[in-house]
DNA sequence: ATAGGGTTAG
């Protein structure tokens, strides 16, 4: 965080009325330069020749185009020729030295010419500060503020909207607040580079409200006024309103350019409205845009986001020049794919892809950064794969992008789902700065790890430093307290959430105390605080319910809660093999034939896509239920054994459809497996002794292996975590972290 | 002299 330059507490901005009226800056005059016509590579031959019948203002168009190839080298040439032609007096040319010295990177070399200028007016003051800006050291274009500001300048509206890009940079939306202050004391909020900038500010920060006050304030609104403000709908998550404002934009005649279109693209994407993308690129052909790279760039993204895989792929293969954007969206829209496929199987397929397009991009010889960084993490908690996690780890400290808050959070979040708590903690220690999001991320990892108490506690340490939770945040804290169980402290978090914080609950929050309820037993308290808050449950509920509902032995209701779950998913092929397992432990063998015609009428699959996959020096080995590869004899063997040692301390394989032969009807030995046995004990046999065992499994896991994992777990003092389709189980000394309510269903 | 966009995390 930056600190709060002391300057700024007082009232010691003196603005005067040449402020007020946005007259020219003293001291500077616009010249019209006489070296229109003057070809570069002429200017820089005369230059280098030492030839200098120049004129001072002829240096400007030269130095631009240094800036816009971005020549240190060659601004170096020139000023040392300015110097010896005796211009280094003339306060207008040093001052476009700073701006060129600062485009090409060297603040060092920028701060010297300005160090050493005769005198000093606002625009070297603000080119200063904005060279600071442009170098990522927004901290230092304050200081140089504050700097003018004792040495007596006055600030102008450019000026204020490069300070106010400063506090942007910083996320110091306090800071910026007071630079508003003094923008609305002097009444300059209409201008439009102070707005713009403020607009800017206020989106970046998060205050939507704010930054749409700040765009409707603006007297002339030009393209970027809009353009941020279209872009600001975006990221508060109203999209629909952005384009609306896109609408009225085009209706006020402004002409919008690539990067107005490009962003209007976002907006559909994250819609994942096609037709509306179709249209806005039907727009973006007309006006002239159809081959910009960012523009195919959205157009590419927008399929990966509405799931055309397929379409995205062959725009991607066609495309004459790509960037690192380009690959990182192609990434990105991978690593997407795997959080919301619904089969566990195809996420698993998405993500392979995506290490395989960064291994593409690698041999491209780009290099990744941040964006790739953070999608690449994603990869690797989708697929639990650790190992590659490390390596990315790893990567992000020697390309310094570990210090990225996104890619911190990321690695939080990925270390989470690879069930290693102790790393996701150290790296949110190691952070250096925090967004809701990081902290919220960091809650949800001992939730998910099985440690509440924590969670409790590191959401009120985020409340003390002042982190306002959303939404998501209490979803987080009402699920540990459904796993400490503590009826009063959930309610309370509850109303919290509803009074103090004015959150709506949604389905999710409910859940999370049904799901205490039926964690407790009270079955009933359950049903009736459906009945008191006149809730009508999502399928989530029902499943948890069910579950519920059986181990508590009440069956009438578990069918009952089945049947509505079924109502409320009749296609899905799980809840057809819940209802089945559940009959045939009840040993209703009508009722399973009654099942087994309805899976027939609607033609779902006989058999459940059940895979599990383990990852050993970095290669992946899949099973499937009954699947005879990788060393069958032994793994079965194993197994074998494990199950005999596990039925000398109580383990009964229970009857489900896995052991169940389905023409008799009957248990049969338990020759067949669940895929995450056979992954289990592949690990066991290929890894050394005190290993952590770690496996992924497509479905979620049921109560047989859940039970069977237990015992295993003490049998060979191993931890086992297993990350299934529904949360992560970690199995340690015959306990599961997720308190044994995690296993669900099947 | 100043200003805008796309790809990322729960």
């Amino acid at each position: 965080m930056a600190s709060l330059p002391t300057v700024l507490v007082g009232n010691t901005i003196k603005l005067d009325s040449e402020f007020k009226k946005f007259s020219p800056p003293l001291h500077f005059e616009k010249r019209k330069y006489s070296t229109k016509e003057l070809e570069f590579r002429e200017a820089v031959s005369l230059i280098t020749q030492g030839n200098t019948t120049l004129e001072s203002s002829s240096y400007v168009p030269i130095l631009q185009e240094c800036i816009d190839s971005n020549s240190l080298s060659g601004v170096e040439t020139i000023h040392a020729n300015i110097i010896k032609t005796g211009f280094g007096q003339e306060l207008f040319l040093m001052t476009f030295l700073v701006n060129a010295y600062a485009k090409c990177g060297t603040m060092e070399s920028a701060r010297k010419v300005f160090d050493n200028l005769p005198q000093r007016n606002v625009v070297t003051w603000t080119s200063l500060m904005s060279g600071y800006v442009h170098n990522l050291r927004p901290e230092l274009a304050i200081s140089v503020f504050n700097e003018m500001l004792e040495a007596g300048g006055y600030p102008t509206n450019y000026t204020l909207g490069i300070i106010l890009n400063a506090c942007s940079a910083l996320y110091d939306v306090n800071l910026g607040k007071q630079i508003h202050g003094y923008i609305v004391k002097y009444d300059i909020q209409y201008d439009t580079s102070v707005g713009n900038a403020l607009c800017s500010l206020y989106s970046r920060c998060h205050c939507f409200d704010m930054t749409i006050k700040a765009f409707d304030r603006i007297e002339d609104k030009n393209l970027i006024s809009w353009t941020t403000a279209i872009s600001a709908c975006g990221i508060n998550g109203d999209s629909a309103m952005g384009l609306d404002m896109f609408v009225k934009m085009l209706a006020e005649g402004l002409e919008p350019n690539e990067i107005t279109l490009t962003t209007v693209l976002s907006l559909c994407c994250t819609m994942q409205d096609l037709v509306m993308g179709s249209q806005v690129h039907s727009l973006c052909i007309k006006l002239g845009y159809g081959s910009d790279l960012h523009i195919t760039t959205s157009i590419m993204y927008l399929y990966l986001k509405s799931g055309c895989i397929t379409a995205a792929k062959k725009l991607f293969d066609k495309m004459n020049f790509t960037n690192l954007v380009t690959w990182n969206a192609m990434i990105a829209g991978h690593a997407e794919m795997t959080n919301f496929s619904e089969n566990g199987l195809s996420a698993y397929f998405y993500g392979i892809e995506a290490l395989r397009i960064y291994q593409r991009m690698n041999l491209s010889g780009l290099k990744p950064d941040l964006y790739t960084f953070s999608s690449l993490l994603t990869v690797c908690s989708s697929l639990v794969a650790m190992e590659q996690g490390e390596q990315i780890h790893a990567q992000t400290i020697k390309t310094g992008f570990l210090s990225d808050v996104v890619v911190g959070t990321a690695l939080v979040n990925m270390y989470s789902k690879c069930g290693s708590i102790d790393r996701a903690s150290k790296a949110f220690v190691e952070m250096y700065r925090r967004t809701l999001i990081s902290w919220t991320s960091m809650i949800t990892a001992f939730v998910q790890n099985g440690r509440p108490q924590q969670a409790l506690d590191l959401f009120e340490d985020m409340r003390f430093v002042g982190v306002r939770p959303n939404t998501v945040t209490f979803v987080s804290v009402l699920s540990a307290c459904s796993q400490v169980g503590t009826v009063d402290q959930a309610m309370a978090y509850y109303d919290m959430m509803k009074n103090v914080y004015n959150i709506e609950p949604v389905m999710d929050h409910y859940a999370c105390l049904i799901d205490m309820f039926v964690r407790l037993g009270q079955i009933d308290e359950a049903f009736e605080f459906i009945k008191k808050t006149d809730l009508k449950p999502s399928e989530f509920i029902w499943s948890i319910l069910v579950a519920g509902c059986r181990s508590q032995g009440k069956l009438e209701l578990a069918f009952y809660a089945a049947e509505q779950l079924l109502e409320l998913k009749p296609k899905d092929s799980e809840t057809y093999f819940l209802l089945l397992n559940m009959y045939i432990s009840a040993e209703k063998w009508k009722d399973v034939s009654r099942v087994r015609k309805m899976m027939r009428d609607e033609k779902i699959d006989n058999k459940l896509l059940d895979w599990s996959w383990i990852s050993i020096k970095n290669k992946v080995y899949s099973f499937k239920s009954g699947d005879k590869k990788h060393k069958s004899d032994e793994v079965a063997r194993l197994l074998e054994d494990l199950i005999e040692k596990a039925r000398g301390i109580g383990y009964r394989v229970e009857k489900n459809l896995e052991t169940v032969d389905e023409e008799k009807e009957e248990t049969t030995a338990s020759t067949a497996h669940h895929s995450e046995k056979l992954a289990v004990a592949f690990g066991l046999l290929n890894t050394s002794n005190a290993a952590e065992i770690l496996v992924v499994k497509s479905t979620s896991m049921c109560r047989d292996s859940h039970n069977f994992m237990k015992i295993i777990s003490t049998l060979t003092s191993r931890t086992i975590t297993i990350r299934d389709s529904k949360r992560l189980h970690k199995f340690y000394d015959g306990q599961c972290s997720c308190g044994d309510f995690g296993h669900s269903l099947v």
